[in-house]
DNA sequence: TAACATTTATTGTTACAACAAATATAATAC
DNA sequence: GTATTATATTTGTTGTAACAATAAATGTTA
């Protein structure tokens, strides 16, 4: 087992493999991104809604169902109604009803978000180039590599 | 960029290879975890909690302060203090004051939560294992490799 | 030893997450 | 054409997370 994993959790025990990846995952996962939480929290947003804007923003000047927006979150998020409700607050998006479906509901980002986005873009880009400077650009594709590999089964 | 994240997040366009790192780190995490997450749930305990349990027992039949159990924690938790009310109000560890040193609160686990232990632990190890699946020994270590040389600069 | 600083834990507050229930519209079956 | 089922979103509720403020005990220093 890894040194870095017992230094951090304090441990003397070995654990199995398969335990110990699971504890790494959430280790790496919460060190490398408290960084732009942080980052993103000084401009007033969360991750989450981050990840919406750039979801919408990626369809500008169109927008996306409530149900589309779910299914691209990079972590399933069960009230995107409300992360848009607070992002609606902020004037960084807009919602209307569909006319053809108007169970639908659709959000379009607003100039004020794509310029909130403009700012904090190579910003992100930036900190999570520091928050991975340990490895190379190899150890990087590798690391996603079996990233992907290990989630691949669980998605579709 | 991979195609898993690219089909998961349904994007078309590449991402810096540091970037999608994070990325692939936090799916990952999320898809890993939520078994394990599932699991505890239905035996009452948040993974907060089962953590601050097997912390305690590793301990046991001593105890820990809070603050000795925040740094032992996975991930950084604010607010120990409020686990232990919960755990407490369970029965699944009990709480003194430190004779020596009043202001330190000690918590040791009790019989019932080490029953729940013993209970959860053969299952919380299958369903790592289960979830782990798509990886051999060999891609596990190898990744376990990765993620602490990524995060070993962060700690201490 | 009195004043101040530090450590440890708790509490208050606000915002967010998870899950179920409710609402509204559309599609389907009979 | 009405009843039923399915879809899309919103709301209610409860529990949890984050951060600041407070309280209590101990350490330090002049």
């Amino acid at each position: 087992m890894g040194e870095a994993l017992k230094k951090w959790l304090k441990m003397k025990k070995d654990l199995p493999c398969r335990e110990e990846v699971g504890l790494n995952l959430r280790v790496a996962e919460s060190l490398i991104n408290i960084g732009v939480e942080k980052l993103l929290s000084g401009y007033g947003v969360t991750g989450a809604q981050y990840n919406v804007l750039r979801i919408l923003n990626g369809v500008w000047p169109e927008g996306h169902a409530r149900c589309a927006i779910a299914t691209r979150m990079i972590e399933p998020a069960s009230d995107i109604t409300r992360i848009i409700d607070r992002l609606e607050k902020q004037e960084l998006v807009v919602r209307d009803r569909n006319a053809e479906d108007r169970r639908v509901s659709v959000t379009r980002i607003t100039e004020k978000g794509r310029s909130l986005l403009q700012q904090l873009n190579p910003l992100v880009l930036r900190s999570s180039e520091e928050s991975t400077k340990a490895l190379s650009d190899e150890e990087c594709k590798e690391l996603s590599r079996l990233l992907e590999k290990l989630y691949s089964d669980k998605i579709d």
